[in-house]
DNA sequence: ATTTAAAGTGACATTATTGTTACTTTAGAA
DNA sequence: TTCTAAAGTAACAATAATGTCACTTTAAAT
């Protein structure tokens, strides 16, 4: 008994995405997603008070999609495969990481809804610095990571390569491999 | 035959800093900018028709000031010596890269002016990454700098270890250490 | 003291964004 | 076929940001 929508929740999410890589939380605004959604800005009220529920929404189910990713990571046994897995998931959506902050960004205090949801991506960070916590203690534990580098460098680190840009467009694979060496080995050479 | 100033040119573009670090470019407002100066909007308006010039300007001051401190590199002669100060340069300001991928994000169709500015800021970019390059020159040269690890790489890597956030307070020293240290030699241990 | 001009203000028109609501459309159930 | 309810729209009021301008303030020069 129900008239056919006009776009998924798929699309809507990926409209989403799209506006806030192009115009950041304070530049995202109801109207431009209205138009690339082609709808009216009064449907897209429909389903969320504001931009903030619909933001936290779409953020948390990013982040439920890539913790599913991660949540692989375990799987692997020793510590440098691992570390060969993490590498290659960050580098498979290099955008992640600025929507993530992007999320951490918006208030709480405009709703209930939203205040709820920003708890919700909370935990949901805080479960990804869980996984990424057992890496690091099983490099420890294998002694494989410098003892004097500290755990939330050695975190932050790796997962701040995506953020370098590739201007000059080098290949990727040969990208991730020159980070992967630098990060493992450094950029200087032995002698 | 004029009235005091309410504000400094220094106070505009520490205000300016301010914002943009907290708003980014599309949160930013004149009416922001007055509040915290303490006058009214038209006054901004005195001085610049619209936000993008003054952003555009204050970062060409900005970049002026950073490119003068970046020059003291070239006294240095060994690679060693001036990837030191070039380490301790971006970590004496830590918002300064934050501050120039907003400055490139300004369209340049808004006005002549802002056009011109952005042109200025160009220029300063590339003079910025002259300097970098003749940096990775002397390390290819000292043979220092591991030959399949392009310069892009090597360039993006070393200026965006300032991005990596500091959650945990480890104390500035220790971090700083760290960095180089991975930087060189990575945070592999060497068995 | 008067004049001058830079500095600053406050009110106005304009435009953009928000959030609401009465109304229309439409696919399927009765 | 007609009724229903979800889906969508368009118009409205409210708020916020922009840019302009006639006017006021003020410090220094005459």
């Amino acid at each position: 008994m129900a008239r056919e929508r006009k776009f998924s929740t798929e699309d809507l999410f990926l409209a989403t995405r799209q506006l806030l890589l192009i115009h950041g939380y304070e530049g995202f605004t109801v109207s431009l997603l209205a138009d690339r959604l082609e709808v009216s800005r009064g449907t897209i009220y429909k389903y969320f008070e504001n931009k903030e529920e619909l933001i936290t929404e779409y953020m948390i189910s990013e982040m439920n999609e890539y913790l599913l990713k991660l949540d692989h990571m375990k799987k692997y046994e020793s510590f440098e495969a691992q570390f060969d897995f993490l590498l290659n998931l960050i580098f498979s959506d290099t955008e992640i990481t600025k929507l993530i902050n992007i999320g951490r960004q918006i208030p709480a205090n405009i709703s209930e809804r939203v205040a709820k949801n920003k708890e919700k991506l909370e935990a949901l960070h805080l479960h990804m610095y869980d996984c990424l916590q057992s890496f690091i203690d099983l490099g420890r534990k294998e002694k494989k990571i410098k003892a004097q580098i500290p755990d939330p460098l050695i975190l932050g680190f790796i997962l701040h390569t995506i953020t370098i840009p590739n201007h000059a467009n080098i290949p990727k694979k040969q990208w991730i491999e020159s980070i992967k060496e630098i990060i493992k080995n450094g950029m200087f050479t032995n002698n």
